[in-house]
DNA sequence: TCAATAATAATAATAATTACTATAATTGAT
DNA sequence: ATCAATTATAGTAATTATTATTATTATTGA
């Protein structure tokens, strides 16, 4: 962990995910930096995208459609995938409830809770405007 | 939906799902229904898999690490992965407060919140007492 | 400037899942 | 029980998502 050298690839992709809030997949962000490292690899993008999530600068989204997604916020917070367009968003909570929530399951498991992520699936804002569609 | 026909091997996958509390991924559910069907095929595991999860008979968990895995009881309860040995754990909470959080964060969406999953991560029982041997 | 070492691009390989198709099983009506 | 309609299956191929390999390049600290 101590032996890692700057690149300038990993400093564009932490800078795009601290810019967007759209919850990028690995294939999303290997577009958007292609445009300014025209040569950059997607092997890249996936080890230092899980770099950055081992190093707690980014947390990485694993939804049951798709691949994993990326968010570089990394303040508590959880995600709401909408069921009709796919799209996440996030959905900022009381973050004392978020701690709370780590105290109440550690007191119903045998073993020590460390932390959590929450999925919630909804409507979003737009296709809820679109009516039943679905 | 109503044009659905039964099928032995589905009837079988549900039945092993019921009356496991391993959280198996489709490959295991595989080589488990196997020892019944020895010529059932992983695309049939992996269609009535989904089925039911659709139907809602099962829940599909998606883990940051290896593939979806399939619950077969399907009362609101959470899961916990083990950060050591990768271990999928039930986590029975309170159902009101399971109720409680989808109310909360629909207050804080603009769109509708219909259910949500938690997974939290933590150290099982079994790792933490061999915690001194690593 | 230079050597040590980590990061990269390009590619190959693997893992997880879905799609395709000819045959078999289920169902509902005769 | 038989039969036609239709869904499900097994076997296989294809696709998608991700990780591994390797020769070259970039970064770092002396």
């Amino acid at each position: 962990m101590a032996n890692l050298k700057y690149s300038r690839q990993r400093a564009a992709i932490k800078e795009y995910l601290s810019h967007t809030l759209e919850h990028p997949t690995a294939d999303t962000v290997y577009l958007h930096i292609k445009e300014e490292f025209p040569n950059i690899s997607l092997g890249t993008v996936y080890r230092n995208l899980n770099l950055l999530a081992d190093m707690g600068d980014a947390i990485k989204i694993s939804t049951p459609d798709g691949g994993d997604r990326f968010d570089g916020h990394v303040n508590p917070h959880y995600h709401v995938v909408c069921r009709s367009c796919g799209k996440v968003s996030d959905l900022e909570l009381d973050e004392q409830h978020i701690q709370e929530v780590n105290k109440l399951a550690d007191r119903c498991f045998e073993g020590t809770i460390l932390s959590h992520t929450t999925l919630f699936y909804g409507i979003c804002r737009e296709c809820e405007s679109k009516k039943w569609k679905n």
